[in-house]
DNA sequence: CGAATAGTATGATAATTATCATATTTTTCT
DNA sequence: AGAAAAATATGATAATTATCATACTATTCG
């Protein structure tokens, strides 16, 4: 069983507030395991008995609409907490969590993340400045599709995953998404998507080879959102 | 200077886990004033100094759009606070606020909340469920605004705005909202709006006067959405 | 009170986006 | 490697939604 203090997750979320005496506590009751691409974490509907850092990969967070499309709320990366909403809330989950990548994850029980809630003031706070930015990137999501083209927000997704998760060396997005997960995010039919995909392709904005997806005139893109 | 302790923003909000001493501090720094129907309590991009209490009233929510519509994201109302993202987030604003009935509201500084949670722990948490809660209405709006149509977004905020702000004695909806506004809370153009009101109304499920608006067929909405 | 203004309504049309059909390519699996 | 399955691509068409124009109605204000 590793530690937790040199963990990423420790780096970049909430958890940075624990002091050693926790880690070694949250070390002993956390369990860890992989998850692989297309695995799910948890469903919709499920009540999570706890919260779950990623070491390293990628997961998509999405609820099923009636209409059988599945809508991706956000992806979430290596370094950050899944779960803490439904934990907080104490309900189950509106959501559920696919891996879009290979996946290490540790689990936290539920009753060590109370108790850290209870004792330890600054957790709490990085909380919920977590949650807080979580809120805002939703809000202005929500401004984005009800207000933009969906041309728009495909350029935006382009380029907010080249930001967000970098490129290869051949300069393709490191994070390689089906054409259905892009439709997911930016809330259109799949087939809206590729055709896009491909009309920016033909304008010369992006190259397509199979499922990469390089930029090739980022201004362009930008100019348009 | 009325006292907190009996103010139903204290009933319905993190604040209810104040004592009676936390209360006195609050009671005392707080300051009271009254918001027209149509005025600014703050702006997109403000820097907010404090949290904001409603006692009466409700105000919307909102983000400009680079098109020139205004996104309604939330309708907020008596017993519930405004500002606390912004708080938490030490950011500015990405929302205003704009009362859309006439409102009493208090504000109460930054730094008296700070130490609240600082000494209070129950009061981090409340807030932290607070936050949780709009996360998830905010995720669900996301799926909403992305795989529902605009008819099925109008009937349903029709429900909800029955659901949550009631009716008046002759059975239209108590909150009197423009048709620009449920336009901007359902993200689709003023006369799209009122070319589907017109059409709710045509096939009888709803009945239009002026500005008001009552719902007469409750359960063809519901099947609809 | 009556003009001015803002809000609501509706038609005509264009633009966007979804749906269905069908190739084509890529991946998976034995 | 080769068949089967899944993913991607593209055309044709329909449905939805936005935009522009204009008329009508209610409200405000001097």
């Amino acid at each position: 069983m590793s530690k937790c203090e040199q963990c990423i997750v420790r780096e970049f979320s909430a958890l940075k507030a624990l002091n050693k005496e926790e880690l070694l506590r949250m070390a002993d009751c956390k369990s860890s395991y992989t998850v692989k691409k297309g695995e799910t974490i948890f469903d919709e509907g499920d009540l999570l008995n706890g919260i779950y850092c990623i070491k390293t990969g990628v997961c998509k967070l999405s609820k099923l609409s009636d209409n059988g499309k599945d809508q991706i709320v956000k992806l979430v990366k290596k370094g950050e907490l899944l779960g803490q909403r439904s934990l907080i809330s104490d309900e189950t989950t509106n959501l559920s969590a696919v891996a879009v990548e290979d996946m290490q994850v540790c689990f936290i029980p539920k009753q060590e993340i109370l108790k850290f809630f209870n004792e330890n003031n600054q957790f709490s706070l990085n909380m919920m400045r977590s949650v807080c930015g979580d809120l805002k990137d939703a809000d202005d999501g929500m401004v984005n599709l009800a207000q933009k083209t969906v041309k728009q927000r495909l350029a935006e997704t382009l380029l907010k995953l080249e930001n967000d998760f970098g490129v290869l060396p051949d300069g393709s997005l490191k994070l390689q998404l089906s054409r259905e997960e892009i439709a997911g995010m930016i809330g259109t039919a799949t087939e809206s998507c590729i055709r896009l995909l491909s009309e920016f392709n033909k304008e010369g904005w992006i190259t397509l080879q199979g499922k990469k997806i390089s930029i090739t005139n980022k201004k362009e893109l930008q100019r348009m959102v």
